[in-house]
DNA sequence: GTCTATAATGGGATAGAC
DNA sequence: GTCTATCCCATTATAGAC
């Protein structure tokens, strides 16, 4: 996953480095997720990775570059999961199902989402940038869907890509506030069973 | 709106603080909904109601009083204008389109309901109480169109409830980051749309 | 690379004069 | 009721020994 990992097995001084920078990022995914980034500091990281504040800062420059690296490793996570099965429509669900067994993603991104509309926040430019890409992408498929017949008549595609995206998001954050009384991958399954037509 | 209104108006040395809190309620609200809960400072609040720290601190205990004072002005705001109109799909959007033109509102719930899903947030309780709220409430709605025969075959009134809401939020983050490319009253309408059939 | 020590800053809250 | 002054604490970041 990590590059030190294409062609031989990295046995320099830079091998343990690149293993402490992921211990590291995957302590920063937890701690801003359980916290925010506001709310959480270096020395929680620290904390989390096992070691003192003063060696993350060594690892990392400064506490933004530690959001950074709690982002991409979220990134990395998801995209090497499921998602890629039969439908559209499936592979949705299946992310939904996937992340509601690692409830640090969703802590992250609900608790970093949200922050991110406030100013100056480090985070802004990756969630306008993810929000953008994936209205396109969503939007563009739902189109598709449409061409072969098999998009509800009436339905906007770039309407249905930007409200999927909207209902997940917003159904991440209900479930972490009431784990108990909200089924996410079943409410999103039941949006796309309602746009998306059976095949005939 | 405040109670010193009812009756006479008030002349005594409380008129004057009544409407001190008020301001400094207004300035929470911005203030928070500009900068998040701690991302915000009392003495941003102070600037922002044209007063010193220590004044703001007069008028409520601590910081954390500041937030519920803000919550709450907010609620007063939403609850005293439109969404009283006719059906239900119709006040919700009218509560959207109304809601637009005051991006602070906006802003404020966004920021906060994100921030409310980590640890020790002093708005948790507030949002919990708010989802559970709503759920009910909307799915009650729904469950009134299903039994006069107007909410689409197949629908679970109880999920659309769950969902109404999730896409409601979801979307008002969408349009904080980019709201040229978003709309919101639409977005909400086209879903109502869809699982509310036409008077037949 | 890791640590201890510490600088430098900023924020919440309180005391007390006016 | 409002202010100035101040306390105390947490936090980010740096310096420098080992």
């Amino acid at each position: 996953m990590t590059s030190n990992e294409s062609g031989r097995r990295r046995r320099g001084p830079y091998a343990k480095s690149a293993a402490r920078r992921e211990q590291i990022a995957q302590a920063a995914l937890q701690v801003f997720g359980a916290r925010g980034y506001r709310g959480g500091t270096v020395q929680d990281v620290a904390d989390a990775a096992g070691m003192s504040q003063t060696s993350v800062l060594h690892h990392y420059p400064n506490k933004q570059e530690l959001l950074i690296a709690a982002l991409k490793r979220r990134d990395a996570v998801t995209d090497g999961t499921p998602g890629t099965g039969e439908c559209f429509a499936q592979s949705i669900v299946e992310q939904a199902q996937f992340n509601e067994g690692a409830a640090e993603l969703i802590e992250l991104y609900a608790a970093l989402c949200g922050e991110s509309t406030t100013s100056d926040h480090p985070a802004r430019s990756y969630f306008e940038a993810r929000f953008e890409r994936l209205r396109g992408e969503y939007g563009a498929e739902f189109e598709f869907m449409k061409s072969i017949g098999r998009l509800r008549p009436g339905v906007d595609p770039h309407v249905a890509g930007a409200s999927l995206l909207a209902l997940w998001d917003g159904i991440q954050v209900q479930w972490l506030l009431s784990p108990d009384d909200v089924d996410m991958a079943g409410t999103l399954k039941a949006y796309l069973d309602l746009v998306i037509l059976p095949e005939s």
